[in-house]
DNA sequence: AATGAATGAGCCTTCATTCAT
DNA sequence: AATGAATGAAGGCTCATTCAT
């Protein structure tokens, strides 16, 4: 797990060909089903590249190392799941503040398509790379965006945010969402869990906001 | 081809003598300079005996397999900022529910006596071994009973908390700072985030409390 | 720290190309001659990679572990062995009972190519493992079948063999040689040795043969 | 297991007073008992010494090195066996040549005193430590001797045995009784494998009596 | 583009043995 | 005589990665 050449960059070769779009598809599907069974420990180059159908040295045309294709995996799911949340925000049903973050946060517990192990080897895999920052910088744009749409709204009145209160908003919606899948919590997808997280999201905006009005 | 053994018990013998308790506490200390210089890369077992100035051997006398020696030295370390947390809460300057969390967010946030390679590197190590909820089982308890402590002022009138809330709360003060461990995060130490998360925090009790009068 | 494996089936891999096969054979050649110079104590599977020129990698690509290169050795010589004896066993010049008794003999004293330390190696290694029975079968199984081979001569009147006559009757021939291989007796290969084990054994089938008559 | 200064020296100190006689039966019980749980494997200094109660240091001042305690417990079992087969032969209450042999089957088939496992490690261990000619030595000559006593008797008329001759017939008893137990066959202590032993033993003597006769 | 046999650095761990107390 | 903490050489094994085909 050395760092070699170009660990960063996540693809070696772009597919311009069909089938080797379908090569690449079948490795983080590969990925993702070796997390999914057998967690971390078990998410070898090797094994992914039998589970994926491919061999080893097709795995490495497309991945430069072993991490690069957990990023791939974490980024894939990762906009899949941004997507969800845009979607959620703009479809939400109650355009209230408390509506929409609720609308927020059940997409993202909701997300990874059920895959809750692989979920989990992932977050840790990205923890432990000490790659978190990379992969939740557009989560975090995201929900600070998000914060700045809901500022548009009569409700409340909210300034541009610091960066402290970006980050503490963003990891509020997402820590205790990433914490319950870490230790597999039960109650990750409640309705009690859901109530709560609300509740700190909207308890904190109100605050800014209230502080915003007064200072 | 030989037998395996316990891998969860993080201590194989217990030191009868001086002599023995030195050594324990070298390995403890040679853990933590080898992960606050080379980071959990540089964790191996035979790396901490030599920083510990012990043979593998030794080691091995102590802690059944190289997990343990982590667990070992988290717990050492959870264990002072806990008792570094009470001494806080106890001896707030400011008695008021704000400054008793201003109190406890600065002690956690200063602990692992500022070694901030090696914290990070105990808590990706901890995490990435799915072992994370037995270690913070006794934190969460710990600010489950100062928020109990907290309701029993005159100031907020807090109701018994649901575990969702024990949860959400324990992760609203511990999520922030510790993704700011992770992610290396320049402001951890700043009054801009305490106070961040201090607002987070107090608007959430404010919140429960709020609801459980006019539920 | 990771995931043990099974350790009973011989290969890991089972070869599909001849570059492959050469591999497998270099490494029990390899083994063979480790065995030959330094006996069981230099049998290290480095070792055994590196007499038999290949990487230690590619030797566990091959066997799960060390036993395994050791039981598929044993086999080896084993089925070279019995081929032999069945050679032998055809081809006497002396048909009579004594005269197949003697070829038996004489082609198992004279098994393992001359490779007198790495058979005696062989034998420990396997009574060690406590897995002598299961690679002792096809040679009990191939005496008791030779036996009943013996029965059907004019010479003597055999009836079907209890389980513990062929075992008495498969020892009293393989005993004394395994046992003149490990002690390292001089006389292994004499005249006089194989005259012995021949009067033994066909005494033995004698008595049986009187028996059976008689009673 | 290297050997090292005095490896055939079994003792290194002789007990002069009673607790250290006392020590030393209780490392050889020690021994025992651990072979009996664990097989060879299980088979450490540390282990024997823990199990004796006595510390490692101890264990190393009565015994060089692993290697001799195996000896000394085989020593042991080899004395009291042999001790058993004299007053077996000499009480037998059937006098004729068949009654002696069966005699010394019985008592050396129930030799060991019952612990089948640390009897088929010890054996493992003597053989795989080459060791099994010393300790068979005054085994076969007991043999030997016995085979003259039984040339004294008027059934049968023995001359001196060649040595390869009292190799023979001491492995047509020691063998199929060794290899039983090594391979735990079920019919170690049936009266059928008894019978097929003597009848091995018996038609041989006869035989080399004829042929003694005749040439 | 794909294959998969081969590589080898390096990790974890064991256990016989020593020696200061 | 006894103790037991300490030693450290040595060995089994994994797995990311390469490269000839």
């Amino acid at each position: 797990m050395a760092a070699r050449r170009q660990a960063l960059e996540t693809k070696r070769r772009t597919p311009r060909q069909a089938r080797a779009a379908e090569t690449v598809a079948a490795i983080l599907e590969g990925a993702a089903q070796v997390l999914e069974a057998g967690g971390l420990a078990a998410f070898t180059t090797n094994a992914v590249a039998e589970r994926a159908g491919v061999s080893i040295g097709t795995l490495y045309q497309y991945y430069g190392d072993k991490t690069a294709v957990l990023l791939a995996l974490a980024r894939q799911e990762m906009e899949t799941a941004l997507a969800e949340v845009g979607r959620a925000l703009d479809g939400a049903t109650d355009p209230s503040v408390p509506g929409r973050v609720r609308a927020m946060v059940r997409a993202i517990v909701h997300a990874f398509r059920g895959r809750q192990r692989a979920r989990k080897a992932v977050v840790q895999a990205i923890l432990a790379q000490g790659q978190g920052i990379e992969l939740m910088a557009p989560v975090a744009a995201f929900i600070a965006a998000a914060g700045a749409r809901v500022g548009n709204t009569s409700e409340v009145d909210l300034p541009a945010l610091s960066r402290e209160q970006v980050f503490v908003i963003s990891r509020a919606i997402l820590g205790p969402i990433r914490a319950a899948v870490l230790e597999e919590q039960p109650f990750l997808r409640s309705q009690a869990f859901e109530d709560e997280i609300v509740r700190l999201v909207v308890a904190y905006i109100g605050a800014i906001s209230a502080a915003a009005r007064s200072g």
